[in-house]
DNA sequence: GGCACTATACGCCAATGGCGTCCGAAACTC
DNA sequence: GAGTTTCGGACGCCATTGGCGTATAGTGCC
């Protein structure tokens, strides 16, 4: 199958437990609507250093809103909706000089 | 000329003048980089509802930061600069149900 | 005059942004 | 195997913002 292959299973496999919601510590948070921010950023196979990069969203607000300590706020929240609409379109034109 | 032409050199003079700093109580102040979301949405030539809606941004949010009230968060940022890029193609990618 | 729309100004509070650090897992190099 | 790098989860901390509200003022339309 090739490492490739083996990892977006794997992904794929942590995205829909991620959008199924999160243990911590033994108790189970489900989250009424966590924006799939992880399965967007897995979706487009990069890191999170990367897509923080390449979107300028600071890397540790990026750290916390995939790990469910913090909620994107309404205009984050919106800007996370572009992203997964229209990937690459946003990424140039938030990158070019 | 007509209203439309009227308007848009209005609109145009408040950007510029926005863009410079605006006065408060008679104290002048000075923004370092003040993005120019109120510049994009006149471009656009649309209300602040209309705006706010378009985009998903709560109004008041959008007041506070064409009033210089409070100053868009990183994530933010990258959004205004994407709508200012792509307007049409994101404004569509946020309505889209 | 009265109505609707638009925008400025500002008080308030909980919540987030943005920074930091520490730790463990996985993968590569030597 | 030991060392290194990359990746990501977990969390403490505090200033700042988001998001709500209301009040005021200017404009154009009926």
């Amino acid at each position: 199958m090739g490492r490739f292959g083996k990892e977006l299973i794997e992904s794929m496999q942590q995205a829909a437990k991620h959008a199924a919601g999160r243990k911590v510590r033994g108790l189970r948070v489900s989250r009424v609507e966590l924006p799939d921010v992880k399965a967007i950023r897995l979706s487009l196979r990069m890191s999170q250093h990367h897509f923080a990069a390449a979107y300028r969203i600071p890397l540790s607000t990026l750290k916390n809103w995939e790990q469910g300590r913090r909620m994107p706020d309404a205009p984050a929240l919106a800007y996370l909706l572009a992203i997964k609409r229209r990937p690459k379109e946003i990424m140039e034109a938030v990158t070019r000089p």
